[in-house]
DNA sequence: GAAAAATTGGACCGATTGGTCAAAATAAAC
DNA sequence: GTTTATTTTGACCAATCGGTCCAATTTTTC
């Protein structure tokens, strides 16, 4: 059997509103939160996030994570429920991070600089939070269970809307004809790639300090790609 | 614990000579490969496969692979004795699959038209085996604990190869000048994201639909990119 | 500082899963 | 057609894992 699909729908969501809510923990129940509360529920979403994203969620251990949260195991479930409120939650906390650059994309700026911008600062979160990109890989890749009203909902609005921004720029004349939904899947897929295929890329180049020659590359072909001729 | 590492070092390697064998069937002590044998084989590494790719290693029960395979566990397990090894076969036959595109870029051909050409495979294996690029996808992901060898040997020895070939062109100035390595990678990455993220692309795009419209883009990035002004 | 609430962890449980075994059934060899 | 080798399967086992329970401990409240 796949991951299981986690979550069943509750009508339509908006960016702000992640639709990836998990249950409350008990102890939240009465009252306010307690600073235990928060920093070991922090906790616990760092070790859930290191485990997740190396194992994927069937691979993952509620016993492992609850080592690197630094407690046991029914202690960690005393915070969370089920092993998927864990998942869910640190899933939602991956993707506010993760939906936020392409929101930087200026339609009032220089396009192809725009775009370089925009490359540049993917490159630099796959660099930066490599785990956050392989959660998010790792939970596409065995068919979005979790993710695809997601995907469907925001996600696709926010590309739309980004889409609508580069069709402009293109009908201006400020960019070679392309589509732009296919110019915005080749932009994740060639800086997302040295997070999640890293072990491939340092395989290959023989080393783990690629930011600087990946930019290069890929600004080169970008810029050179993207530029009316 | 993470996805176990199956295979311990055997010394180097070559292309044809793919350091993932796995333990004979016990069936093959004696005699010759039966006929009965050659089927079920092969209907197994076709279940193994899907249930593989869909799931990831650890996700993958044996009571799947055997019932896509039309058989009982037990029987599944009287060809191949452990789950690793049916992981191990299929993996094997995979990469088989999966390294060929990269050699038939040819030195003496045309630079651009080479490239393009490589990239339109590329995205055709992606459209027509896209659980073979998500099982490659998921075992890289997960830290490659079964390829690392491969990929440090001969897959680094072929992109290697290419990239000589490549910075070839650059230096006759037939090419725009970019780093070999990471224009492979961004080849890699923009055709395989088609098969390894297919249903947020699905989503997105609101259709599965994608080889022409992806092939007209990544066409004019690549060579408005790579052709020398 | 006593009472109440929140936090922790040892022991335990049922379900799942990879894998075994031995005996029955089928196919191949002669 | 009998013997031999191969293939199939039901029953079963040990380990792992998600999750529960409850008593002990610690922290907060007043």
């Amino acid at each position: 059997m796949p991951q299981e699909k986690i979550r069943e729908d509750r009508g339509p969501m908006t960016l702000t509103d992640l639709p990836l809510r998990h249950e409350t923990p008990p102890a939240r129940r009465t009252r306010k939160r307690t600073r235990i509360q928060a920093e070991n529920e922090a906790r616990i979403l760092d070790a859930a996030l290191a485990v997740f994203s190396a194992t994927g969620y069937r691979g993952a251990t509620l016993a492992e994570v609850a080592e690197r949260a630094g407690m046991t195991k029914p202690n960690l479930l005393y915070y969370f429920r089920r092993k998927e409120d864990i998942y869910l939650a640190v899933l939602t906390r991956t993707l506010e991070h993760w939906l936020a650059p392409l929101r930087d994309l200026n339609a009032d700026g220089e396009p192809v600089e725009e775009i370089r911008a925009y490359i540049r600062r993917k490159l630099q979160l796959a660099r930066d939070f490599p785990k956050e990109s392989q959660l998010f890989a790792n939970e596409v890749l065995h068919g979005a269970p979790n993710l695809m009203p997601v995907l469907r909902g925001p996600l696709k609005d926010q590309v739309d809307e980004k889409a609508a921004v580069i069709r402009g720029w293109i009908a201006d004349g400020r960019l070679t004809p392309v589509d732009p939904h296919h110019l915005i899947f080749m932009i994740w897929a060639t800086t997302q790639h040295y997070a999640d295929f890293a072990p491939q890329v340092g395989a290959v180049l023989g080393s783990n300090d690629w930011l600087d020659e990946a930019a290069a590359t890929l600004d080169a072909i970008f810029v050179g790609g993207l530029t009316p001729r």
